[in-house]
DNA sequence: TATCTAGTTTCATTATTTGGAACTACTACA
DNA sequence: TGTAGTAGTTCCAAATAATGAAACTAGATA
């Protein structure tokens, strides 16, 4: 047998094959069939099977008897709230979100950078007053969109050409980058330039400036952006604001930096 | 060998043992180390060596070099994102909290039972705006709260006997009930009563009245409170804002009821 | 340098997972 | 009512992965 045909996704034995399904069952955003994990599943009924249950058990998946289907369990709400408290950016970046939002009158996110995608960890929104947790944990491409340019421009390049290969390159709209090399210049041209633009790359209308957030070694943690309208503004206004992303991103990496473990 | 002397928390074979480790790590409000782990885990080093290098590789934990600490990764916020909206009853619950929290100028809380223990999946504050997933996904006792008792006194019989084995019973105020036996007594009558109150149990000065939210065919799913401080009101107070509270119980309900996956 | 502690690797043994296939329970259709 | 199809569940021998005692390594401490 090859050693090379498993994918990353599946390695690490059971675990990881629980975790697998997990994830697919959490991809569907309702509540899911037996049959139709099957579908997408690279693995045979009676292991699939079992996973769940397992899963179920555990109280990682609920499983609905009438109608036979399986959601997201509430263990999960549980942890996810000791991991957003610890391992995201967000609750050290709040007050300078609040600050950067109270400056500036648009919407704002934070996010950070999981296997490639963009995970969105907060968000302040002009209009609406905040709208937390049905947010946060949202994802998206990183191909298309300013926080994961910025952040992908800023990986090492054993990690960032890793993340190049894992994008899906679906061209949403005409400006949408839609091969590896296109994309790989727009991240150079990024880095010489300190910010990344969504030229409506991944939705018509929408445009967004956004910075990554850099340790003083030069680690990159997450980026931040600001989004707009093309109605409302051009990308040459989103360029006035540029110095107060700026500021607000060098303060979440100040406060990043001194924090590790407060005994 | 027995068949009696796996704990239902570790069975489940690796993938049980690997999400307890899970639990584990999460339960520390910091990162640890893996002797800290080690120092409370039934399982031998190597093997969970092994087990947090595999969560640490499916990105389920993340670990900090400088340290050698383990935190909860962020797949789990991704992860959870879902939960929240599927299997919570929060984003159901939403406007009629919304429309209760204007009607009371209270806190309010929006709990679910987790494995006999009390899982906050929303919240109202009347002082400050919104603050969400700092707060959902929060855990609390399930004997000494409001909506802890609530919901466990409208669980079946078997159900109730179990949750009521697996409470701490630790005597945080001078009147938290601390035996089962008072508990028991206590859930009989929040039955009778329709809904439970916390008189300080669990904190000094801190009471709530809080009410179960159940389906028309009798089963709970959550329960719902109103809080505030002895300074502020008395129990008699808060006793005049139970119908608003009954009503907003129902309303959830109903909404529940009328939700079984659209297609 | 010696001693201790925390973390990592090894490897033969053991136990669990695996998955093809058989089985059951429903549903649909003739 | 019978027949075919679909969805879900169980079986069991073979294959594989997990186990854990012990040896080892790297840092820290004295």
């Amino acid at each position: 047998m090859g050693a090379m045909d498993k994918s990353p996704q599946t390695a690490d034995g059971t675990v990881g094959k629980a975790l697998h399904v997990l994830d697919m069952v959490a991809a569907h955003m309702r509540p899911v069939r037996f049959n139709d994990i099957l579908t997408d599943s690279p693995y045979p009924k009676a292991t699939l099977y079992r996973l769940l249950q397992t899963l179920t058990n555990q109280g990682m998946l609920s499983f609905d008897p009438d109608g036979g289907t399986y959601a997201p369990g509430i263990r999960l709400v549980r942890l996810a709230h000791s991991a957003w408290r610890q391992s995201s950016l967000a609750p050290l970046a709040r007050p300078h979100l609040d600050e950067l939002s109270s400056q500036v009158q648009e919407t704002i996110h934070l996010a950070q950078l999981d296997r490639g995608q963009v995970l969105y960890v907060d968000k302040r929104n002009a209009a609406t007053p905040v709208e937390m947790f049905s947010q946060a944990g949202k994802v998206g491409p990183g191909y298309c969109t300013g926080v994961g340019k910025a952040m992908m421009a800023y990986l090492n390049d054993d990690a960032r050409e890793d993340a190049i290969r894992h994008q899906s390159y679906f061209r949403h709209t005409d400006h949408t980058l839609t091969s590896p090399d296109a994309l790989r210049a727009e991240l150079a041209h990024i880095r010489s330039r300190g910010v990344a633009y969504d030229r409506e790359e991944h939705e018509v209308g929408i445009i967004c400036i956004a910075a990554p957030i850099l340790l003083p070694g030069g680690r990159m943690i997450g980026a931040l952006s600001i989004t707009t309208s093309t109605q409302h503004k051009s990308l040459r206004d989103l360029d006035q604001l540029e110095p107060m992303l700026q500021a607000c991103a060098n303060n979440i990496a100040g406060a990043a930096e001194n924090w590790q473990f407060p005994s």
